[in-house]
DNA sequence: GTGTTGAATCAACCACGATTGAAATGTATC
DNA sequence: GATACATTTCAATCGTGGTTGATTCAACAC
């Protein structure tokens, strides 16, 4: 039967794991290196980590920890073309961040 | 067609300051007891610091700290009255959280 | 004054993430 | 095969933010 509405589940506060996960999505932004890269990404356009390198000079396994910190967040997606690999921002991301601030947007002012 | 942007504006350096400012704004809520605080602030209105710890069981100390670090980040104002200080969101906490997501937020699909 | 309560401050500890350098993996060219 | 380049992974260090306990401060009651 459906018994499938769980209204609860929104209206109720599993605040405390939403909690968690939305601060967990906000530290992966919350930090200039990955910032500045994600930044980057959504006004260029998909680019390979040598052109981030070009713009943000870091050193490469670095910039390499903090790709990987933002793929596992779901923010980039990343796709290997020869030698080169391409990251680009994820399609929800923007969208997911916005649903991730603890604030309620209703109406900007 | 006339491609009038401004590359140079946005891929010049003033991108590493404002990346630290937003990612000190965004890691004032990529915390799990902050972001749960400042979102029972946002939806109950101003509350007093024993109010909250009713909501969210930690200790006195360890929630004064964090109410300092949104109250720092300028997400949160306080006010005494009495013996009890009162929180409430600062007017200016969402405008200011979107403004510091660094994707741009164009049309939302 | 003393005592009590709400809240902030201080000092210290600890865990985790950011950074570094070296090594490894993958891919292309010769 | 070997070599060069792009990227990732590994091991280890370092710094910093979150946590804890004790102390201090501010406002009220007695």
């Amino acid at each position: 039967m459906v018994d499938s509405t769980p209204l609860e589940l929104t209206s109720r506060d599993d605040a405390a794991p939403l909690a968690t996960e939305n601060a967990a999505l906000l530290a992966a932004i919350a930090d200039p290196l990955r910032y500045s890269v994600l930044r980057f990404l959504d006004r260029e356009g998909e680019q390979c980590v040598c052109d981030i390198q070009a713009v943000i000079p870091i050193a490469g396994n670095l910039l390499s920890y903090h790709l990987k910190t933002l793929r596992d967040a779901g923010l980039v997606t990343s796709e290997r073309r020869g030698r080169w690999v391409h990251y680009r921002v994820a399609e929800d991301a923007a969208a997911r961040l916005t649903a991730a601030l603890p604030l309620d947007l209703g109406s900007p002012s």
